[in-house]
DNA sequence: GAAAATTTTTAGTTGTGGCTAAAAATGATT
DNA sequence: AATCATTTTTAGCCACAACTAAAAATTTTC
């Protein structure tokens, strides 16, 4: 796990790649997170060694895969942070940066997804920016999640596969499982990541395992009413 | 400011004096906090200097007015943010503790405020606890509650019964509780609404049953030892 | 009241993440 | 191509907060 400094250093690389520069300058990040040039140095190599930035000496650092889906974390919780600060506690847009900036570092998947759809699946933020989706991308650009990692109490639409073998359609067919399908996970076991899901259709629950529940695309079902958890 | 770890201490410290102890060792402390007697001595010097904690070498800390205004608020915000999750996000009470150990950091008054009225001002968390007022000290609560419905961790004095029958009343007599008798509730158990209380004198606990609790009045001791209440 | 056990403090080390100052590599100028 | 300017890295230091091991103070036991 990334400590909160490291965070910050993930997060800026981020931003600076987002305006335009394909690699990042030591000194460009380190003016962004208000640090010497020579800690930024030492800090590129710590976020080197973990696999979270590709560095050439003299040549600016990348984020590789997993530093950009730590990176964007960090921005979801922020985004989804400031707009339950604006929208709910009554905070004004330009208020809510610093206190947010805090909170973004509270790394919880369980806390970020309830509070996801405590707000209704916000897609903007309200500063306008984009808020990246469960799955670490943005949801204007692919808004499906993963039913492993969908909330509970949310009418969900299967819309994909993950795994398109036949061994796993078939499996699905025996479930009842086809595209278009209509669920609400129930329950989560924390154990071993199984879910008891409802179907739309038949009021019986029923249990499914880890391995086909991340192989399940799965979409907000715009059909079914939105219920935030009371 | 305190820094994190500092907060840590402090909020310790007060629920160490809440549990009946006037001056709090150092091996006790650092059992609470996790930490080693030896980090702990080191930690206690720096509260001292900054004015948060008394402090006589192999005597025991006590909480300074600072000390105790800055632990309250870690208290309040500790509470307050329980209550969200549970109230709001749809977590169970005993799913909450630690993601609000690090939301308790966040020490803006401007936020902790709005929450607070974001809630309702809640008296009580999801854990029957007080929830501290913005001026750091408790809400009064109700004047004359059943002891089965009062919180945890306050001080209480027995101020009447429901039910005047000698039966009942010999049976207060064997337990030891009379009109004036000053309790805490250290525990409640959610199964059967059996409440483990700990009497001002003397340092035992003792199990009471929900008849007993269901037909008592109590009320906030005015007199309680460690924490001044309005 | 002295010895033993316990508690607490001090001394010295580690890891993280800052800093300044100096050295090294790169890029720009002539 | 050599010098100059800029960027980046290294070297050495500080603060924080943890740790272990050892010393000191207190309390308990005999």
């Amino acid at each position: 796990m990334p400590t909160v400094s490291a965070e910050n250093y993930l997060k800026a690389i981020l931003h600076i790649q987002e305006e335009g520069q394909e690699k990042v300058s030591t000194t460009d990040l380190a003016a962004r997170v208000a640090a010497t040039p020579a800690s930024t140095s030492a800090m590129l190599k710590k976020l080197g060694a973990r696999g979270w930035v590709q560095h050439e000496r003299y040549r600016g650092v990348q984020l590789t895969e997993s530093g950009q889906r730590i990176a964007m974390g960090i921005v979801r919780r922020h985004r989804l942070w400031e707009t339950f600060l604006v929208d709910h506690l009554g905070f004004d847009w330009d208020q809510v940066h610093d206190i947010a900036e805090e909170l973004e570092h509270i790394d919880s998947v369980e806390l970020t997804n309830r509070l996801d759809a405590f707000l209704g699946f916000p897609k903007l933020d309200p500063h306008g920016d984009a808020i990246p989706g469960p799955n670490g991308l943005f949801r204007s650009v692919a808004a499906r999640t993963l039913l492993s990692e969908a909330p509970r109490n949310l009418g969900l639409v299967v819309v994909g596969v993950v795994d398109g073998r036949d061994a796993f359609l078939r499996h699905l067919g025996v479930l009842g499982i086809a595209l278009g399908t209509r669920l609400t996970v129930v329950r989560r076991h924390a154990f071993d990541g199984s879910l008891e899901v409802r179907f739309a259709h038949g009021e019986d629950v029923q249990m499914l395992s880890p391995s086909v529940c991340e192989r399940l695309w799965v979409d907000q079902d715009s059909d079914s009413p939105t219920i935030p958890f009371p």
